[in-house]
DNA sequence: AACCAGGCGCATG
DNA sequence: CATGCGCATGGT
C-alpha cells in the first residue's frame, strides 16, 4: 500500500474499535459497509467521485487507507473528518460513565461494552429512510428491503469480486417507480413515505445544516415530523445518528422497551414515568444510555 | 395459526 | 390530549 494512501487518526480514552466492528457486524447484512476479519471496507461519494476507503486498528491508530479514489489533501481531510464523525470520537464519554455507574443495574456496562461509541449515520437522508423501511419490522427483513433499494438505485464501486454501494441520492428516489418498490416489499405507505421524504430533501424542505441551525431540540424535532412517514420515533431516532443529538430518545422503540425490561427498569412498556425518571438522570446523555441499552440486546446468530 | 417486529397517520372520545 | 385501529409482510 503506496503510504501516500493511508492515514491515520489517533484512538481517544475509552474507544474500542472492537465495539465498532461488533455493531457493524452483528449478524444483520448491511449493504453499505463490507467487514472483512479487522477491517472495515466501505464506499464514499465525494462530490462526484466514489472513493473506497479500508480502516482498521493498528498501535494507537486507526488506519484509513483509500483503495480506489484520489488522496488528495481535500479528500483526505473530509475522510478524517467522515470517521471522527461516523465513530463519535470526539465526545469525551466520561461523564457518561460517571452516570452509569451511579445505576447498579446498568453499571457493568462501562466495563463489558468499555469504549462503545455511538455510531453514526451521517447522511441524513440515508438515516431517515432507514428509519422508514424499518418502521414495525423485523431487522432482518428490513436490512433485506434497504439491500434490494440501495442495490437498484445507489451508485456503486467494484474491487477485488466485491461491490460497494452509496444510498441513493435523494434526486433519484424522488423519481423512483412505487411499482419497483412494491416488488421490493415497500408497503405502499412506506413507498409513499420514501418518495415523498426524497423530494423533501430534493426540493431542499429538509436540508441536515439548516435543521441542526435551529434554535431548539423542539424545533428541529418538528421540523421533522411535519413531513409524512416521521413520527416520533424516526425523528429522534435521525437526530441522535445523523445529528448526534445528546437528548434523542427514540420513544415507544421496542429494542429500547425490551432492554429496559431485561435489566427490570420497567415491568411493561406503559411505565413511561419510570423511564422518564431514568433519562432524566441521564440529562445530556440520553441517546447514548439508549444505544448502551441496545447493545445489551442479544442477537441471534444467522447460520 | 396467531402474534410480533427498532411505527405512522388518521379517526374518535 | 389519549386511545384505537388499519396498514403490509416476513419470521417464529
Amino acid at each position: 500500500m503506496n503510504s501516500e494512501n493511508k492515514i491515520l487518526i489517533p484512538i481517544p480514552a475509552l474507544f474500542s474499535f472492537e465495539e465498532c466492528l461488533w455493531f457493524l457486524n452483528r449478524n444483520y447484512d448491511d449493504c453499505l459497509h463490507i467487514i472483512k476479519g479487522d477491517t472495515i471496507f466501505k464506499a464514499l461519494e465525494i462530490g462526484e467521485d466514489i472513493l473506497l476507503i479500508s480502516i482498521k486498528e493498528h498501535a494507537g491508530f486507526l488506519e484509513l487507507n483509500i483503495i480506489k479514489g484520489e488522496p488528495t489533501q481535500e479528500n483526505k481531510a473530509y475522510l478524517i473528518d467522515y470517521v471522527r464523525e461516523w465513530f463519535d470520537m470526539d465526545t469525551n464519554i466520561q461523564p457518561f460513565y460517571d452516570l452509569l455507574k451511579t445505576d447498579g443495574r446498568i453499571a457493568y456496562m462501562t466495563e463489558t461494552y468499555k469504549g462503545l461509541r455511538l455510531i453514526g449515520i451521517s447522511n441524513l437522508f440515508e438515516a431517515i429512510c432507514w428509519c422508514i423501511i424499518g418502521q414495525q419490522i423485523n431487522l432482518s427483513f428490513a436490512y433485506k428491503v434497504k439491500r434490494r433499494l440501495v442495490e437498484h438505485y445507489g451508485k456503486r464501486i467494484d474491487h477485488e469480486n466485491d461491490s460497494y454501494y452509496v444510498f441513493p441520492e435523494p434526486e433519484v428516489l424522488a423519481a423512483a417507480d412505487p411499482d419497483l418498490l412494491k416488488e421490493m416489499q415497500f408497503s405502499k405507505q412506506k413507498s409513499d413515505y420514501v418518495i415523498g421524504i426524497a423530494k423533501a430533501f430534493a426540493n431542499g424542505s429538509i436540508d441536515k445544516e439548516a435543521l441542526r441551525a435551529l434554535p431548539s431540540f423542539a424545533a428541529r424535532k418538528k421540523a421533522l415530523t411535519d413531513h409524512k412517514g416521521i413520527g416520533v420515533w424516526t425523528a429522534n431516532y435521525a437526530l441522535m445518528k445523523s445529528l448526534k443529538e445528546p437528548g434523542g430518545i427514540p420513544h415507544g422503540d421496542i429494542g429500547l422497551l425490551n432492554a429496559l425490561s431485561n435489566h427490570n427498569i420497567i415491568q411493561d412498556r406503559s411505565e413511561t414515568a419510570k423511564i422518564e425518571g431514568l433519562f432524566q438522570q441521564f440529562a445530556g446523555w440520553e441517546s447514548y444510555l439508549v444505544f448502551y441499552l441496545w447493545r445489551s440486546l442479544t442477537v441471534k446468530v444467522l447460520e
